[in-house]
DNA sequence: ATGCTCAATGCAATGGATTGCACAATATTA
DNA sequence: TAATATTGTGCAATCCATTGCATTGAGCAT
């Protein structure tokens, strides 16, 4: 079992301290160019690396941000992550990355840890399930930055970076309406949370900014998955409510509906046109591509990254941002009426 | 700004030395109860948290693993990372989650970082364009359990887990015999890679044992995606080989071959058989489904985790481990051909 | 009352790197 | 040549938690 090689190693072999091999190693200028080459040397020759945890001890920084999500395997998520690192890594954050797995328990055990490790900031995304807030106000008072992503919570002195997704619901309809639609259902998950909320508050407003009336009994909820598009897809058509759009405020749901329109022989978008949400991959690689909204999360990690940087830079953790990501419309095959399709 | 709190804080505050709080903390038996509860109530009032770098310091372990993987916004290499941590989690283990980017540079950079934190074992699928190899075995030199995970390099007292392509190239193969199929036309990614040579392999294998000819006509080339899967479609098609199946190394190639089929108008699988490779969650969501081959990203990590947990526990970082993870047909439309369809 | 045991706590060193201050060795100047 | 400036190193404390050994004090038996 081969010990790890230390400054008091090197020190020895060389017969000088270990301040002075500590001074050579980062190049200070008050050691000569002679004994710096021979510490260089000897560090090679004895493979030596620093131990982060001795620095991180004396310095009281370790250079790591803590950063926590629900799941890592989601394609949002994932590329947030790409985001984060591609611009802390340049600056020399290490990115140590959680998933909280929409545990309140394993977001506080979490946050716990990150604090144990004495990071310099928190980027989190918050669990569905999480109520109480003391674990962010601990890291508030510990006087580190905390952004937000996504998903916040209502918490002082901190940060967020999220989709303006009043604005997502207000172009996915006004598109809609572009198209000559105007009995347009909407598709809601879980009116507990923001983000749909939002959506929905831009599909009113957008309806009543061109003159419709919303109609309660055009407004239908469902999971975000397959099965339930499909399933509610069945509760409209069956409905006399007669539509000519169907806004879903998951990709989920609106491939889970087209695949139930289809199978009832409605045109896709003739008869009926579809909108999806978030611009999940599969969307364009469906037969029958489906017009969603991008939220970039590539974008909004770098933007929480940027904002953790510059409360690190400004010395002060104070100044809360709040930053609104612009979502963008991709058109696809299910809402484009003009017969021509998009790619392929 | 407020100074983190120590032991020496909660001695103080209490009359009592940090050796006494150290003890009462990690409820040694030495402290009486009494006093344990006077820490436990200053550590509360006081919210301290144990540094985790002193401990790292004094003790040399960190229960820190360190992960790397070239991207972690892939379906396969984020499943995978799930798996690792569902298993190293409830061990007390932190995983150290890093990109390569598919970078050598950036490869030896994080092992050197993660040895510089003392991570207690690494968990690596090598990057694409890695061909030196000293890194590794710095790994190997510090007496850390080193576990290649997919991609392996040649590293003595390592240990692997990747899937055994040829059986995954054999069994794709013998369900397109079993479809009624002769003439399979094989595409490949890059024959340097060894999980590509593999397949190929196990495709030769399985037409041997059906006593059918492997003519290298049959063999195309083409990049993992869907441009170049509907490039090599045509190819195929102009070429004067009469196939009547296609098997792909990648679920991208297949896709894009599928599509061009389509767009030509040969009928799936009727006319031609397509198999993927790889089960990306996109195939079941097509129209027609694709038929691939489940590689079980989050079976893989577990089992690392497991190799890793194993080399820990037996003090013996030398025992190698190689295991091979059995690939699984995952049959669907484009397949199977007797006119039902699977699922939807 | 004296000696002894044992439970509870204190003392001090340890781990690795950094850094202000002190000091030695060399170079410079009068 | 003596005095001073300059350059290069060493000493020792510090960051925080742990732990072997020493010590204290209470309780018990004789």
């Amino acid at each position: 079992m081969k010990k790890k090689t230390t400054i008091y190693d090197i020190a020895t072999k060389l017969n000088i301290t270990a301040a002075t091999v500590s001074r050579a190693l980062n190049d200070s200028e008050l050691i000569s160019k002679k004994t710096k080459k021979m510490v260089l040397e000897a560090a090679d020759e004895l493979s030596y690396f620093k131990n982060r945890h001795a620095l991180a001890l004396k310095s009281g920084r370790t250079n790591q941000v803590g950063l926590v999500v629900p799941f890592i395997n989601r394609h949002f998520f994932s590329n947030i992550i790409m985001g984060v690192e591609e611009e802390l890594y340049p600056k020399g954050y290490q990115v140590m990355i959680f998933q909280s797995n929409e545990s309140e328990r394993k977001e506080k055990d979490i946050i716990e840890v990150l604090l144990q490790n004495q990071v310099d900031g928190v980027l989190i995304s918050v669990s569905k399930t999480t109520r109480i807030k003391d674990h962010f106000n601990k890291i508030i008072d510990n006087n580190l930055p905390l952004i937000f992503f996504d998903r916040k919570a209502d918490i002082e002195n901190s940060s967020c970076v999220e989709t303006d997704d009043v604005l997502g619901g207000k172009i996915a309809t006004q598109h809609l309406i572009d198209q000559g639609c105007s009995q347009i259902a909407y598709v809601t998950v879980d009116l507990n949370l923001n983000i749909y909320t939002n959506r929905f508050k831009g599909y009113k407003e957008s309806l009543k900014y061109n003159g419709i009336d919303f109609r309660k009994e055009l407004v239908f909820q469902a999971n975000s998955d397959i099965v339930s598009g499909r399933k509610v897809a069945r509760q409209i058509l069956s409905s006399d409510a007669n539509i000519d759009a169907i806004f879903c405020s998951s990709d989920y749901i609106a491939l889970g509906v087209m695949q139930e329109l289809k199978e009832q022989n409605v045109s896709i978008p003739d008869d009926v046109a579809v909108v999806g949400f978030s611009n999940e991959p599969f969307t364009e690689l469906l037969d029958l591509t489906l017009t969603s909204i991008e939220q970039s999360p590539y974008e909004m990690g770098k933007s929480a990254a940027r904002v953790f940087l510059d409360q690190m830079n400004s010395k002060n953790a104070n100044i809360e941002h709040a930053i609104k990501l612009k979502p963008k419309l991709c058109i696809r095959d299910s809402s484009l009426k003009n017969n021509r399709t998009m790619h392929k």
